[in-house]
This record gives C-alpha cells, structure tokens and sequence, in this order.
DNA sequence: TGTACATCAGTGAACGCGCGTTCACTGATGTAC
DNA sequence: TGTACATCAGTGAACGCGCGTTCACTGATGTAC
C-alpha cells in the first residue's frame, strides 16, 4: 500500500496497484536517501524496502543482495561527485590567462571534492566504502574510474602542462599527489582529528595545501627552489 | 576456566581461581587483537570476553560500555602508529648535513605512517574511528594528539625550519599539507581506489609525493620557482 | 473480442544470527577486631 | 590466630533488537491464438 510519492523517479504508473511499476529505481532512490542520513551502514535492504512501501523482499527481484543495491548507490554518489566538481570548474571566472585559468580550476575541483565529502558524508562514505570492495584490486585510472573524480584532476592537470606551469616531467606525480592531498583533507575533516575545526580554518588549510602543491608542481626542470 | 595464558600481560596471579587477576589488561589485548584482525566493527563484546575465557558480562566490571574498551584499544593503536614513525626516524642514516638530515627524517615519519596503516589495516582504521567519535570537535594539537602522530610531524618540520629549508612563513602550511597528504596516500591504499596496488607503485607515488612536498616547502620566500 | 496460460512482481512467515546490556545472583578476597 | 563481614569480581539467564536471506505462495500482466 503506497501512496503517491515525490520521489522524482517514482511511481507514476500505477498509485495503487500490486506492481509499484518502478521499484528498482525508487529502491535505488530511497536507498540513496539512507546513504545520505547514515553512510552505508545505514542502507539496510529492510527498511529501504519499509520506506518504499513494499514487503522487505521485494527488492530481491531486483538486486541479487545487499551489496548489489549498495553498489547502484555507491555509483551515483560518484556521479554526484563528479558533478560537484564539473560544476565548480565551470564556475571559475573567465579572463584569465592560460595558466592561472589552470591554476584555478585545479584548485576549484579540489575545493569541490573537499566540499562535497563535508556536505554529503555519508554519500561520500558510500560511494568510497563500496569501491574499495567492488575492485579490490584494481589501479587508479580504470574504466570504473574513467569518467569519475580522478579523470577531472587529470584533465585539469594537463591543462597545467600545456600552460606551461607544468613541467612535463613532473606531471606523473602530480595526479595521485594532489588527490591523495585533497582525500586526506576530506577524511581527516571526517573521520578524523580534524572534524568540527571552524569552516575559516579548513578554507585555510585548502589554500595552503594548493599553494604548497602549485610552487612545488610549477617552474622548470631540476632541483627545485632550494 | 582459562588456561596458562600466553599473552604478555596475561594473568600470572592465578591459573585457575575465580578471580582473573588482570582481566582488565587481558580485555584490552584481547580486544587489540580482534581490531588487528577486522578493524573496529570486529570488537564485539561478547566475543572479545569470550575469548579471554570469561563470561560475557564481566567485561562490564571493568569498562562502562563497549565504547569504552574500544577507545582504550585505539589509543594503544596511535601509541603503536606512533612507536612506528619513531622508528623509522631514528633509522635515518648518519652523516648527513642539516637539510638533507631534516628531510631525510620528514619523509622517514611519513613512510612508517603509510608503512603502518597498509601493515596494520584494521589497527589503524580503530585508531582513527574511535578518535572521530571521541574529540568531535577538537582543532588538530589537542592534548590527546600532543605525543601523538601529529606532534612528531611538527618536530620533525620544526626541524626542516632550523635547517633553512622551510622558510618560517611557510611553516604554518607546512603540517597540515603533509598529514592530509601522507594520510591520503594511506587511506586511498587501504580502503579506496587505490587498493592492491603493486608496492612498487605505492612507493613511487611516496617517493614524488615528498618531491612535489619539498620544492613545495624549500627555498626562500616569495612566489616560488614558476 | 475473448480466453488460456506463461511469466513477472509482489507477499508473509520463518530461520538463524550475534549483538549490547541489565538483572539478580554467587564465589573469592582481604581487612578490622 | 581466628573469624565476621564488607567489598570486589565474577556467573548465567534473559530481553530486545534488527538484520539478510530463503521458502512457498499469490496477484497482476500481457501475449498467442
């Protein structure tokens, strides 16, 4: 027994009838829903399905298990990710040159990963917990991965590289290096000993993380300024 | 009924008495154990009780709740984290100049750190839960991290400062970045993408990312290399 | 246009799991006299 | 040196919780003829 939903992709087929007409998404929606209250320890098959309105096993004609429901999830949390991120690059303002433009943009869709982890923990929580499950074993830059947060970093930093503030040879190191910096900053405002410092002092530590990253990526070849 | 215990601070008082003799002790590495082995969510109770050979609700006369225990096992956790990157600090070869000794020791502590939490998964992740839900909002160089991680960093920057390889303006940035980097570099390894990747690449991007962190830090003032 | 039937998408009861915590209790210990 | 007694440190049964998953089932749907 359900009643009309607001749910964007919800039941419009059928309001009161024995087939929901689109469980599967509304499963998917709601489950989000719970990801966003709780993280994935949250999304419990049982009340994902309570909260549709249906029997909780209904959602086993559509997901093998749990962990299948929670991997949908988890591939749209990257999806919001990456969105977040196209968006604040998009934002940056024009009329720049070359390499401040770049410059810009990879401290942009830092910001937008660091944002985004503060405001949706619990998605952001998600959709990492159930990658590192679902490829164990796999390296950076997968097909997976390919459209995700890190094909936006590679794509900026190459940008860097043809502005020329990039030396060729250091633009490997730049990619896992500034996302394992911008990660960690997430996490450690998270999970960890950081939580709860003051909005000011984490803008803080963002712009001295990309000053440090852009003196130490930037100029030419060699030892560096020491 | 136990028998003769193997663990170190296992109860030599009595061997088969009513009264454990050290029960407390027993728990908590007990307890450590179990958070080796499944991180956290691995430290059940009744298990851990089990194990010690005593009844489940004993535990109780020792610890107010389950929380309890496990924030006992998680600063064991950071004291272990921290033995570790002490370690590997004083192992830094001798006969080096100042600046080359100073960066030597940055990255050392910023290997065990990386070293311990691939090495010691569930131990490290304990480490930080517990630190999450216990200090919510406390800033970084809280009295619980004096002698923790965080401080060792700090020494070991400080250290770079006098050497006349970090300019003191640069400093502030400095411990942040490096932390969030290096715990980046662990936490992508450990439950993120980055997961089974070869050892070698993990060292490589260890390796680059103390380049990128040294140009980044070095020299004198101003708008660095580029 | 009507109907038989395969298939799909739900239901409801049940199983087994292990947990944290509380209760009333008993056995062991050590100290005051 | 012996004993009464308070206190401490265990025990065992029970409560209540919610979960994931499986089973046999029924209602709804749509298609072939």
């Amino acid at each position: 027994m359900w009643t009309v939903s607001t749910l964007s992709y919800a039941a419009q087929v059928s309001v009161t009838s024995y087939h929901h007409g689109n469980l599967r998404a509304a499963l998917v929606e709601t489950g989000l829903a719970m990801a966003r209250e709780s993280g994935p320890d949250g999304v419990a098959l049982r009340e994902v399905a309570r909260r549709v309105g249906v029997s909780h096993n209904a959602a086993y004609r559509h997901f093998a298990d749990r962990e299948a429901l929670l991997g949908e999830i988890a591939q749209v949390g990257m999806q919001r990710l990456t969105e977040a991120m196209h968006q604040r690059m998009a934002e940056v303002v024009p009329g720049l040159d070359a390499v401040a433009r770049a410059q810009a943009r990879l401290r942009a869709v830092g910001r937008a990963y660091v944002e985004f982890a503060l405001a949706e923990p619990g998605l952001f929580r998600t959709a990492f917990s159930a990658l590192a499950h679902a490829s164990p074993v796999e390296p950076a830059g997968t097909a997976e991965e390919d459209q995700g947060p890190y094909a936006l970093l590679n794509t900026v930093l190459d940008e860097l590289v043809e502005a020329g503030h990039l030396a060729p040879e250091r633009r490997p190191s730049a990619d896992v290096t500034c996302w394992a910096g911008v990660h960690g900053i997430a996490v450690l405002h998270l999970d960890g000993p950081l939580a709860g410092a003051p909005e000011a002092e984490r803008e803080a530590t963002m712009v001295r993380f990309f000053d440090i990253v852009e003196r130490g990526l930037g100029g030419g070849p060699g030892g560096g300024p020491g």
